[in-house]
DNA sequence: TAAAACATGACAAGTAATGGCATGATTAAA
DNA sequence: TTTAATCATGCCATTACTTGTCATGTTTTA
């Protein structure tokens, strides 16, 4: 075996092993220790940052974490790199941030200057509108790398009636129009209740949970309709448009040869206090059929404002 | 110098010059002809695909395109890789999709089985909400190509009173809830309008523009203010937490001690479509106090709204 | 048909890597 | 205090690999 293949999977060796004495790898390898040392200096010539301690019970530790087999990229591929931590350039806090910027780095620096000038024209030309926030969430790491291994959190939350202890078994975290928000199961109130993760003031302590729980894919999947109702609404061809630019509604519109099209569909009836908002932009070019609520709700909401209103011209 | 020195400096010459005889190899530093034949030989072992021609005028060619010299990236390092992809996962239409793709198998495959269970968990653990869009712009990566290489564009248009033909010189592209805009100067209009990507029916020519334009970020920049009006509204506590959590207010809300707040900016008057949808949502929670303009909007959909429910109870 | 290219083999000369041994320094346990 | 385990380094003969030269083919095109 060459020797540049050899002293790549030391490498490997001992990153993942991280401690170790120069007659482990003599044997692990069947080579001599003399060459063990000559290895170890090579490595350390390659940068990699390893110290020595002497004496019995010495041997060699390794700082970094371990390390992947070197990589060959493509230019393209490099860039198209560069085009995914675009894309999470809108948001305030991110995990996995320190990292992020050491691949940049990583990367830029070993492009070739025609490279570098399409990456900058990346920067210069691409952009994901996630409206950049003020707002930091500073635990968002933490609750995230508790969601994956199944620990409960007790934390301080900043909640619409006050500051509030929660005592939470975390699904997973998700990203909406910059903001992270967190679905998790509460103890206390025996139902899965939606967190934002800016809001979390402190996490008091943590538990390992004992028992399975669902992921935030499954979470997903599983998002099953509670209390169904029919939505149904007629479309004008303005509003076939309108709601194809929403979210919520594309997929869900029907579009017929006149250009007009309708909504017929089962959600679930904690759902209507969002839609409400979206129908009151809709004005004339939505009519609801189905159901009651809705309209009920429009009204109020439409009252509500002229009553506010009512002495202004 | 080293062996394996030499071949990755060789390897970075080929793959940058793509065809080229024994001969120039031999040349350019300074080995013997058999030497150059044995390297290749070997470069062919690491898996990099060239051919050879034979005969007068033959030679090799090598397919991929240019590479970067081997990277070493820690195991953390490849995780943030695989979190910032995951955030384009909500996008039906992305540009660089297969060199992701690439990305994404060569760290894969070169990861340990503890790394994947980790990198499978990201995927089940976090999401970026972008609604998976059921409309596709096959011409995004074009678009974004000739935005970068200084093109104008005539294509085929959606719009909303049918299918139009713009001579367009576009800025750059965004992503903005799942969709992706361009903004782009309208020759004929004589100004920038936006477009959407996905509405774009197809790319009929394009042709080298003569002058410097700006570009998107320039754009973002440049985006100043032509009807100057002031926006000035009180809110009460639960008006301040409702404008926290839109990206629009963000930032412009001016909390108070007593935990009731307002906003008091300049805006362009173009934005008062778009924020009278966002005020009928806020009811009384939001009081308008300028401009009157917005006022009339909200009441007059109000309206609209109660005239088309009137005999429904 | 000759020239220019790849392909491959053999061999000698040169270069690099290896293992063994020796020596020394440092540290912790016996 | 001694001993064993550990790193650190130097020297040298041996082994393994790399290189250049020469030779011989093949393929293609001017």
């Amino acid at each position: 075996m060459s020797k540049a293949k050899r002293l790549l999977d030391i490498l490997m060796f001992v990153t993942a092993k991280k401690k170790f004495t120069a007659q482990e790898i003599a044997d692990e390898f069947h080579i001599s220790i003399r060459t063990v040392h000559r290895y170890i200096l090579d490595l350390c010539d390659m940068g990699l940052p390893i110290y020595a301690e002497q004496g019995r019970n010495g041997g060699y530790t390794v700082l970094t974490s371990r390390l992947l087999p070197p990589i060959l990229f493509t230019e393209e591929e490099a860039v198209s790199i560069f085009f995914a931590f675009q894309s999470l350039n809108y948001y305030r806090s991110l995990p996995f941030d320190a990292e992020i910027t050491s691949v940049a780095h990583k990367l830029y620096s070993s492009l070739q200057s025609e490279a570098k000038i399409k990456v900058d024209k990346i920067h210069s030309y691409i952009a994901f509108w996630n409206p950049k926030r003020t707002i930091d969430a500073p635990f968002l790491k933490d609750v995230l790398e508790h969601s994956i291994e199944n620990r409960n959190l007790h934390i301080q939350y900043e909640s619409k009636s006050g500051m509030r202890k929660k005592h939470i078994r975390p699904i997973g975290v998700y990203a909406h129009d910059g903001l992270w928000y967190l679905p998790a199961y509460d103890y206390h109130k025996k139902k899965i209740l939606m967190y934002r993760v800016d809001r979390i003031l402190s996490i008091l302590s943590t538990e390992k949970s004992e028992d399975e729980f669902m992921n935030l894919k499954e979470w997903f999947n599983s998002h099953e309709v509670k209390n169904p109702i029919r939505l149904h609404i007629r479309l004008t061809t303005e509003g076939v448009r309108q709601c194809k630019s929403v979210p919520y509604f594309d997929g869900l519109v029907v579009t017929q040869e006149d250009g007009t099209g309708y909504i017929d569909t089962i959600i679930d009836k904690g759902e209507l206090s969002f839609i409400t908002s979206l129908f009151l932009r809709f004005g004339s070019h939505a009519r609801i059929l189905e159901p009651k609520e809705l309209i009920v709700g429009l009204r109020k909401q439409a009252e509500e404002i002229l009553t506010m209103y009512q002495d202004e011209n």
